[in-house]
DNA sequence: TTTTGTACGATTGTTAACAATCAGACAATC
DNA sequence: GATTGTCTGATTGTTAACAATCGTACAAAA
């Protein structure tokens, strides 16, 4: 079903996309307690506002939350399995923190996930997806002349990125492609900060945008690569040098 | 350090494989209760000891580990980030079970996550690894006629790919790998039953490791990529069959 | 016979208290 | 002054009991 969606459908995802909470799914009330503390908890990881290393303690959310520890140490554990989380045993948990090493690693991997999207998508056409690309990357172009706001622009690439995983057919390759993404989040935010930089990404998603209308796979998975490549050292940079 | 290792490490490498336990690193008695049992109740998964689908049940655990649920509800989440253990919200654990789909994609990302490890092991040149590779084919092939053993089969193949990973210099991509691949291990056993079929998958493990000895990437990558399909597809036949 | 409803048993989710461990402060020693 | 050792407060790991939920068996009705 999820490859052959009209344009509509994928435009009301992208609406929902623009609106959503990156964690929104975990609104439903039957989910367990952990579940909702984790999505609240990753919320607030993921929008900064618990910065990188932050520690995380049971019993300061236990309270906040008024829950007992026995729900915070397993959401603890969920926010860990979405790499936001490190538990460190016996010492407690931190907001994930990254040295530029593991990010490098971790960009890395990013990229070749997507490659393998890109590849899977350029097997059928994609006329609704590629309505939505463009669509993106007009929104990128406009948001990349904002003064400061590097997170609304990050976001938006991620929105992208997302959107062609799941269009992709492969549901695990969405959901990793996902957890990954939400993982390098906070840190491509630095590589964007200019304005010049959210440019200079902008105008290599158009061309990968560009590339993929035309059916040159390789061309844009080049593009992509390097996109990723440009953004991820700058962001490697800030992230040695802090 | 890793990726200059002489043979000489290697191969004490790959004896520790041979003999591993396949949780080994987990025997630390500096791990905490729940961990070690993770680890414990992850042999008994991926040795088939607890086939796919079997409920785990917390209490019944409990009492053979002699300790409260406590522990066993956080190894069940650690063992559901390994993906061996699935957990439904309010209807407990089971041993994680794939469907042909779901086994399909897993595969689809493992081949395109190894073709990553390939690549950057072709940016150096790995003579140990080679050897290594050499050696692991060899064992292959003698396994591969042995009447009945898929299992030790599949898991040398296992330990090849970790070997590469290892290798590679992304510490990341190998955890995600090895993961994958522990995954996948219980089925791959399926799909290499018969001994035609493991003598087809040892002849392209051979052919790629002579391509990769001659530098010749996409070669090795397309033989790879054959080989996973072909595994695979006999894999998913058997589970769809079942 | 099939379906619906209900009660029961078993299992998971949650709580609060207890035990073990760790980080940091302070003092003693070199 | 730097290092080592010990103490203490705080935090995590674990336990056992309580509450909520689910699946199943069984019975009643269509």
């Amino acid at each position: 079903m999820k490859p052959s969606d009209t344009p509509m459908d994928l435009l009301a995802d992208w609406e929902g996309a623009v609106a959503f909470r990156l964690f929104a799914e975990q609104q439903d009330p039957t989910l367990t307690v952990s579940e909702q503390i984790a999505a609240r908890v990753g919320d607030r990881i993921l929008s900064g506002q618990m910065p990188t290393g932050t520690r995380i303690g049971e019993q300061e959310l236990a309270d906040e939350f008024n829950v007992s520890r026995g729900p915070i140490r397993d959401a603890l554990r969920i926010l860990e399995r979405e790499g936001l989380a490190t538990i460190l045993a016996r010492r407690g948990a931190i907001v994930t923190e990254l040295s530029s090493d593991e990010l490098r690693e971790l960009l890395e991997i990013r990229a070749g996930l997507f490659e393998l999207v890109v590849r899977k998508l350029s097997a059928t056409p994609q006329p609704a997806l590629l309505a939505m690309l463009r669509a993106g990357v007009e929104r990128l172009d406009a948001l990349a002349n904002v003064a400061d706001d590097a997170g609304e622009y990050a976001e938006t690439t991620y929105k992208l990125l997302i959107l062609c995983a799941r269009q992709c057919g492969n549901q695990r390759l969405q959901r990793m492609l996902t957890a990954l993404s939400l993982q390098t989040l906070r840190y491509s935010k630095l590589g964007l900060a200019s304005v010049q930089r959210r440019q200079r990404s902008a105008a290599l998603w158009r061309e990968a945008t560009d590339a993929f209308a035309q059916g040159d796979v390789e061309r844009m998975v080049a593009l992509t690569r390097q996109r990723i490549e440009e953004s991820g050292a700058e962001a490697i940079r800030c992230l040695a040098s802090a």
